[in-house]
DNA sequence: CGCGCTCCCTGGCCGC
DNA sequence: TGCGGCCAGGGAGCGC
């Protein structure tokens, strides 16, 4: 999926087609993705005008006039993006298609279905059982050693695990948290409460980094991610370790290695990181 | 409570 | 070429 970079990379192609523009129409083309729609999704959509489209963590806020929240989370193979004209007719994996008064057409296409939407109170948002435990966003102000180090002081878990917890931090995902341990130089085996102090200091400036060059680049494009352009990020190309097994760290040389975490492969150099 | 494993779903790729 | 197994950017829910 889509992690922060990407989801970023969403936010702002689409902005400019939506943001002051009322939905004429909206398609929703099955009952459910992760979850089901919420209780009349398509009507509620229908006519709204969207006053801004924001990011937290992975998920895009859509604010609507009326007050309410249409909630987007790409999962791990969502898109979203804008369609050519004429609209070409929906594929098998285009669940939510919505039309604006400027005759733009926005295709949300997911063919995992682990992407989820909502629609959500504006004064409800910050209780919303997704957004309430989320840490601090990364490329705020509101994430610095000093918070990165508390949270991690009790973990027991390797910093990997605790940097895919999107209550530690929002947005990192299995891409950029390898990326990011690269930069900093410290292993994803690491237990996290060991990270808290010296090398959280350098961790905090390796995620900015990492993040801030990957949304540069449009993001990374795999297997599924486009831009909402349709174009393809090309971060892909600047990985250091993700994807990298057997290959030649562009540091030491030495062979990049693949383990698993909490289920998750994690690729990382066994000589510049400790 | 904190942690790790499994599962949700579809499709691409690899080896046989 | 066909088929089975494995893997994939996320996150909830469960058992230990």
């Amino acid at each position: 999926m889509p992690e922060l970079p990407e989801v970023e990379t969403v936010r702002r192609g689409l902005e400019g087609p939506l943001v002051g523009r009322r939905l004429a129409r909206v398609e929703q083309r099955r009952a459910d993705l992760r979850w089901p729609f919420p209780e009349g999704f398509q009507a509620r959509l229908l006519d709204r005008r969207i006053i801004a489209l924001d990011r937290r963590a992975k998920f895009l806020l859509a604010r609507l006039d009326d007050g309410m929240v249409w909630m987007i989370h790409l999962g791990m193979s969502g898109r979203m993006f804008l369609q050519p004209r004429p609209a070409p007719a929906p594929g098998r994996h285009d669940h939510v298609i919505v039309e604006t008064d400027r005759g733009d057409t926005v295709t949300f296409q997911d063919h995992r279905r682990f992407g989820m939407m909502d629609l959500v109170a504006e004064s409800a948002l910050a209780r919303h059982s997704m957004l309430r435990e989320l840490g601090p966003e990364p490329l705020g102000n509101g994430f610095n050693e000093t918070v990165l180090s508390a949270r991690l002081k009790h973990r027991r878990t390797p910093i990997k695990s605790a940097l895919l917890d999107q209550r530690t931090v929002a947005g990192l995902g299995n891409i950029y948290v390898s990326e990011a341990l690269y930069r900093a130089g410290i292993s994803p085996r690491r237990l996290a409460h060991s990270v808290a102090g010296r090398r959280a200091e350098r961790l905090v400036p390796a995620i900015r980094q990492v993040l801030q060059d990957a949304i540069r680049a449009g993001g990374s494009s795999l297997r599924d991610y486009v831009q909402a352009s349709g174009e393809l990020g090309y971060f892909q190309h600047e990985f250091q370790v993700y994807d990298r097994e057997g290959q030649a760290c562009r540091r030491c040389g030495a062979p990049i290695r693949r383990i698993v975490q909490s289920g998750r492969a994690s690729y990382y150099c066994g000589g510049c990181q400790r």
